[in-house]
DNA sequence: TTCCTTGCAAAACTTTTGCATTAAA
DNA sequence: TTTAATGCAAAAGTTTTGCAAGGAA
């Protein structure tokens, strides 16, 4: 173990031993992305991604990112979102949870699985099995 | 009363009345364009609603179609879903309801909220309320 | 060398918009 | 007549793809 690491280290040490996992080639614009991404739980669309690298002073294509996201997402690294129909959000959080949506600000907050507790769900129909349950509380602003 | 309708004609009453309710102008595509939605409970894409009407012989613009679908779900009429993030898809059931989505086949089965029960629920972030639940059950077809 | 990745531009797709024409009140 | 709706084509926005160039093994 390596007690003096720094956080961004640390980042760096897991991005790498997560794409070594998945037998992704830790490339350099591979890198920058799950760095962004996998550093805390949050919320990011392509553009912002995009953005983000190039203000920082990356040399990436959008067609790179979107690679990139993709073959993260085939492998489970990050997950795609369906909130509003107008663009993906890849979420780096890959736990089971939900989300709030403030469709206001467009802001979505991660709901934690604890949070939530169904009594009563419906069977699935015959010849299927739930493959996972995507929750989304839309919110408004009080009106109060 | 007319105890004599035929479904049909009870379908375009209906339509008639819910958009002359909304105050929205009963032109022919707007009709045939609610009489496909609300003759019964389902979910369509723009594409699907565009090739429906005019396999059947009606002349309808795309650009008359996306207007009418989001005047419509403006005054509530319909309700838009954004289940992957591929298309919009078009709900005719606006009572509250929830569903299952077999991501192999695309298909959308509503479920009645009386089959979901939340024994728990978080917290609205200060400020905000719940403005509604979207819920999808993911489903995938089961190995045994 | 061989295979994979990147960047760029173009293409594909869904949805929106501008504007002249047409239909409804 | 006056206002609103339609159709067409073009535009806009997001995501994918083809391909030449670059980089890693």
């Amino acid at each position: 173990m390596d007690a003096n690491a720094s956080p961004a280290e640390v980042v760096t040490r897991r991005c790498q031993r997560r794409m070594a996992d998945c037998g992704i080639r830790p490339t350099a614009q591979r890198m920058r992305i799950a760095t962004l991404l996998l550093s805390e739980p949050q919320h990011l669309s392509a553009e912002q991604i995009l953005a983000s690298l190039r203000s920082s002073g990356a040399r990436v294509s959008k067609a790179t990112v979107y690679n990139t996201l993709n073959l993260f997402a085939s492998h489970g690294l990050i997950r795609q979102l369906s909130v509003d129909g107008a663009r993906a959000w890849f979420d780096s959080n890959v736990d089971a949870h939900y989300h709030f949506h403030d469709v206001a600000s467009g802001a979505l907050i991660d709901v934690p699985v604890p949070d939530v507790e169904f009594s009563r769900l419906p069977p699935p129909p015959p010849g299927t099995e739930v493959d996972g349950i995507d929750l989304v509380i839309r919110l408004r602003r009080k009106a109060s």
